[in-house]
DNA sequence: TTCAAGACTGCAAACAGTTGCACTAAACCT
DNA sequence: AGGTTTAGTGCAACTGTTTGCAGTCTTGAA
């Protein structure tokens, strides 16, 4: 039914070890011979079957991708970049979606384990030591956490909250809010720090909130009750929100009220007004990641963050 | 290094065969026995080699996801949602990206057909014969294309458009834009004969346009020419594009124009005005390919498509 | 001419499982 | 009691490739 590598080999007079090594040591086998096993293959449709080359090789050419959530629109970006760096590669690409539950993320790092030759994982949610326990079984990098043990690549937010945080200050803005995320974030409490250290604002911090656009419209009675006259939210969802908030209040972006986010997500950039955010390099870290796993080195990288100034910000009334 | 069946038949006192039934058998071995090869194998952290499996069994336990751009807002909800049903089935989802071009998706499923035990394709690009050629290596099934000899899975949008120009109708509008998509294209088709077939409304075709956001944009002093009070998009990235065009134009959505896109995207639900619109059931589409697929039932679904009304549509002026 | 060194190629043993067949022992019938 | 079924287990062949080792044949050097 399928075409082996005996089929081949019997075709073309050759051992199927030779065979073999036309496919995967070419070198090693003589120019006369090698066209002649290609040719045949070719014929006859023959592409060496991976499962039984991981048998013996110990690598599959597979590589796994963890994410949170695939319908967040923060990682399709990252993904579609993975995959590509995957593919430039000849590696295929496993994508699998946790629904945010640290177990979840577990167990599918166990069940990848024999299957893929390294994973990454996007902001992963389980406990460092479940992580560490878990990189005994298999190669992996982290996205925008640090473990040590594994490679890692960091999206520097705190520059980019600095970069918002000051081009507010340019606008003339003097007192800016900070519409925070959830409690236990690292993000946000990096991009606080990063905020708090821009001279000549002040900076009031709203929240905790929920890491949405309903977080983000939740927050706009506190945002207005504040005096403040711009602020940066946690991320693209929860500016979305807030604005819509502070239009039921009467308040118009940018006129009344500057927002800037922070991820630079397809619906900020559609939305009117058109947001103005800190852009995360998604796609260089999904391809960057998948970079550091096939080359198996275990470096930490920090990637730049960039400010993207659109409709959403003007200078106070 | 890694456990095999073998440790865990010494250990446990079996033969290699025992073991590997009562993972893939377990009705074929005693209780006791079973049990006692469980604690074992929990112990020594043992996991059967799927790769290994495959080679006898011939099933991977492996499925295909091949998309034409992961990062166009239609396909996340889709790819989620075929993750889970396959999740739930102990399956893994390779997903792959083909950057819209013909030739990526033939090789991409040629690459896949050894490694899975189906692939799902969501709006082929190939040549029918193309894809019936392939179609012999690996079952696949096909969203939103027939494909003789191959399970499909169709969203009615033919049946959403119409609900579409209704509302427009039942508004008070009497003549309706159709803003079309691509010139080929057998969606586009399928909108145009539904939107023509209510009744009490005069549609005036404008397209063929490019299927995005820009292509919208462009379309929109075409629309303010044509007289209409309404208009139904190809899609939603168009209808947003549109809106905004409009908005430069000093028309203002829906207070002089309504406007309804199709797809239900999120950045259309973020966005203000809210865009009413056609919610595909993609997460349905994505869920029941997998399904078809690994029940390898050969048959042909249309799902439901319905309207959501939101705040781009009101009454004429 | 002889020998060593290369360059190719073949042989066969892995890799980690599955499965048809044969075998044993116990249980069931008559 | 003797024969037949049945449940449980072991044996060994097989899946499609890779790879260390050994063999053959040239080729170049002494």
């Amino acid at each position: 039914m399928t075409v082996t590598i005996r089929d081949v080999a019997r075709a073309s007079g050759v051992h199927v070890s030779t065979v073999s090594r036309t496919f995967s040591a070419p070198h090693m086998v003589n120019a006369a011979t090698r066209s002649r096993v290609l040719t045949v293959a070719e014929e006859l449709g023959y592409r060496p079957n991976r499962a039984a080359r991981a048998l013996t090789t110990g690598r599959t050419h597979n590589l796994g991708l963890i994410v949170a959530d695939i319908a967040n629109p923060f990682f399709p970006p990252l993904i579609k970049a993975a995959h590509s760096a995957a593919r430039q590669r000849d590696y295929h690409l496993f994508v699998a979606d946790t629904d945010e539950e640290p177990a979840a993320e577990e167990e599918l790092i166990q069940a990848f384990s024999k299957q893929v030759d390294g994973v990454v994982l996007c902001s992963p949610r389980s406990s460092n030591k479940a992580l560490e326990r878990l990189a005994e079984r298999v190669p992996f990098v982290v996205i925008n956490r640090r473990l040590r043990g594994a490679a890692t690549v960091l999206m520097d937010v705190g520059h980019g909250a600095r970069l918002a945080v000051e081009h507010l200050a340019e606008l003339g803005h003097r007192r800016v809010a900070l519409v925070s995320g959830p409690a236990g974030s690292w993000t946000s409490a990096e991009i606080r720090t990063a905020a708090e250290q821009v001279p000549g604002v002040e900076l009031v911090v709203i929240g905790p909130n929920a890491p949405t656009e309903r977080g983000g419209f939740a927050a706009a009675g506190r945002v207005r009750d504040s005096g403040v006259t711009g602020v940066l939210a946690y991320n693209d969802l929860v500016a979305i929100g807030l604005i819509e908030g502070l239009g039921d209040l009467g308040l118009s972006v940018p006129e009344d009220m500057s927002v800037v986010g922070i991820d630079d997500i397809v619906p900020g950039r559609l939305n009117r007004p058109k947001l103005t955010t800190v852009a995360m390099p998604t796609a260089a870290a999904g391809r960057l990641a998948v970079d550091l796993l096939i080359q198996e080195v275990s470096a930490t990288t920090s990637l730049e963050t960039r400010l993207v100034i659109r409709d959403s910000t003007a200078a106070p009334r």
